[in-house]
DNA sequence: CGTTGTTTGTACCGATCGGTACAATCCCGG
DNA sequence: CCGGGATTGTACCGATCGGTACAAACAACG
């Protein structure tokens, strides 16, 4: 049932899948083993800290994606509505249009507080920020900036939540063309749409 | 540290806050014999069906709450706008201004798709249906009910996961009340709100 | 080929998991 | 005061939990 990982980076990536589908408390080292086609031998090798480690591996994982992709591109962007639709463009190819849960937000919501709150508060933080910082160099919504960012995070993961909760991805694809019109609607230059349909 | 629980619905009651805080997994027969003072004798006289029972007697006691209190006055209402907002007021407090997590969207989360799926989804769908039936009585924005509901739900669930995740319950406050904004901007008849600040 | 350090499978550990059995206790009608 | 059904604490069950110990297998380099 298991290929087996070549790298500690490719059981790092199975981990994320693991955790995301199942919870913390959900990922046994027997499902890991599975997973990951590695003994405890080598799991221990390469996480001496255990399943706490194995877990802030798959966090760091998440972080690094999310700082290059989304995070840091959206602080450099020269406008705001094109650098904002192309974060909705990312976050949506990530989640696999709603098929694919957010690590984070399953960590939040598991048990709380837990060991991992502080990392998880930071990258909801770090995002918040970055959309912030993008929206404040429009000229039109500047002011609104902090509100703008709230609101936008809050409906994108409200909506992959619930295209989760009703195994619905349009649910969430429906939040994100909606977030992709607010773009368009309240801040200045907004680039051609690509097809309206 | 655990005053004893008189009834199985105060048992109930506690058992809610037990699975919301900490999940399914989180909760173990010891943790349930803490915090109900009861021991495994009472508790599965209560519940022969073991933790599971448990699980499904608070997703119970939920679905019964918002269904009275939530779902059934907003398919009742008149109005649109008067009945979203009365609908927002009595989630916020449900939630605790954003300090109490969402059961349904823990168990959602958590592990998926588990036992409970099916039950969840029929409560995020009573949940959309309610508000879109509300907003379909509405003259301006009938034609949209179903992208209002979608839109506010995901906003309200969203709101409450980034309050919880930055321990930050103003996070929740906020969406509810650009929320109530929306209400007023996109429905009918506003009633006069209370104070714009 | 030999040696040295890493990688790996396996046996094992105590703790805790959810659940059962059952005897003691309680409560209440007669 | 007594008898019988409901309630309850406790001992116990096999399974699985996360983690450790360690020896065999392997790799790299002289």
């Amino acid at each position: 049932m298991a290929p087996r990982a070549a790298s500690r980076e490719e059981a790092v990536a199975r981990l994320v899948e693991l955790f995301r589908t199942h919870g913390y408390d959900g990922v046994s080292l027997s499902r890991v083993t599975a997973a990951t086609g590695l003994g405890k031998g080598s799991l221990f090798n390469y996480f001496p800290g255990g399943k706490e480690e194995m877990a802030n591996a798959a966090l760091d994982h998440i972080d690094g994606w999310f700082e290059t992709r989304i995070f840091a591109p959206l602080r450099a962007v020269p406008t705001a509505s094109a650098g904002l639709i192309a974060m909705l463009d990312g976050v949506e190819a990530y989640f696999h249009s709603g098929r694919r849960a957010c690590l984070m937000a399953v960590f939040a919501l598991e048990s709380h507080p837990n060991p991992f709150s502080a990392r998880i508060g930071s990258y909801f933080r770090a995002w918040l920020e970055a959309i912030a910082s993008a929206v404040e160099r429009d000229p039109q919504a500047s002011g609104r900036a902090q509100d703008f960012a709230e609101n936008m995070l809050s409906a994108i993961q409200g909506g992959l939540l619930l295209a989760i909760a009703l195994n619905e991805p349009a649910r969430f694809t429906n939040t994100i063309e909606r977030l992709r019109r607010d773009c368009c609607a309240h801040l200045a230059p907004c680039p051609a749409m690509a097809s309206p349909s």
